[in-house]
DNA sequence: CTTCCTGCAAAAGTTTTGCATTAAC
DNA sequence: GTTAATGCAAAACTTTTGCAGGAAG
């Protein structure tokens, strides 16, 4: 895919964090590296199991600056935690399949031309109502193959 | 619009409720007024706030049962509460406006063939990553006029 | 009259905060 | 050396649950 290469993108990370004031430290950079090699969004729980070495409450802090600094984004998806992923300037343009029985996620991408359709149809929408800046999200809810199994 | 009229939606609501065994009751009633005049989604506190007689825990409970029931749905926006509102077939179908400032939230739709052809090719990654009975979910996240005035 | 709903209070679960210690620059 | 980040524990906040009393069918 189009995204940036992994040292790139700790460059622009420590680059947007310094720029709000923080620094790179190791903690964070792990958690850029942990994201980016998901390839899909992560809850706290998940990024914590099996890992040693993060506290909880440093990676609710740390991925509260990294969403801060424009690295990371918070992702809805129904599920009880909210989870994290790299911003898409870092990775690509991209949505989300979700599974409404047991909240998998996975991330699939859309042609080219709907997207600029959207993206213009939206634009106008958004700014007949007042608002600025707009950035769209779209998500397909439904339900996966495992649990269509069920 | 083209919703349904209030008394036809609370014969909707009832059936389905009783279609998964609950009662309408008075609460539940009410809940629905709130939900079809709000026509933007309302969280809890949103609920509760300037009204009497509701308690918050029967509110959790029963709006839970209306989204069980297929009558209401919870909407993610960022904001620390979910919101609801009345399930698209009885309102239609619609996207938010969510200001990442302040969490004000507008319904909008888009143009009927934009929503067509998003369904199908939506409908068509959904498959082909194995998930079924795909509804789609858009939401614009920017920053409303009173945010931006600050 | 039986079953489900309601309200209150308490519990559970996710996220945030205070503070002393450690690491970054 | 100064300022910010970390880890631990405790607190805050949203949502869920237990239970006794009340309403619905």
């Amino acid at each position: 895919m189009s995204a940036a290469r992994e040292d790139v993108v700790h460059e622009i990370a420590a680059r947007r964090l310094r720029g709000v004031g923080h620094r790179y430290t190791g903690q964070r950079r792990r958690l850029i590296d942990i994201l980016a090699r998901a390839g899909q969004p992560l809850s706290i729980p998940e990024i914590l199991h099996g890992r040693r070495g993060l506290a909880q409450s440093s990676v609710y802090r740390n991925l509260s600056d990294l969403v801060d600094a424009g690295v990371a984004r918070r992702v809805l998806t129904g599920d009880e935690f909210g989870k994290y992923e790299l911003s898409e300037d870092l990775t690509e343009h991209h949505h989300h399949l979700i599974c409404s029985s047991c909240g998998r996620t996975t991330d699939v991408t859309l042609p080219r031309p709907l997207e600029k359709r959207l993206d213009r149809v939206i634009d106008d929408v958004a700014h007949a109502a007042g608002f600025a800046d707009v950035i769209h999200r779209l998500d397909a809810i439904g339900t996966c193959s495992d649990c269509a199994r069920r």
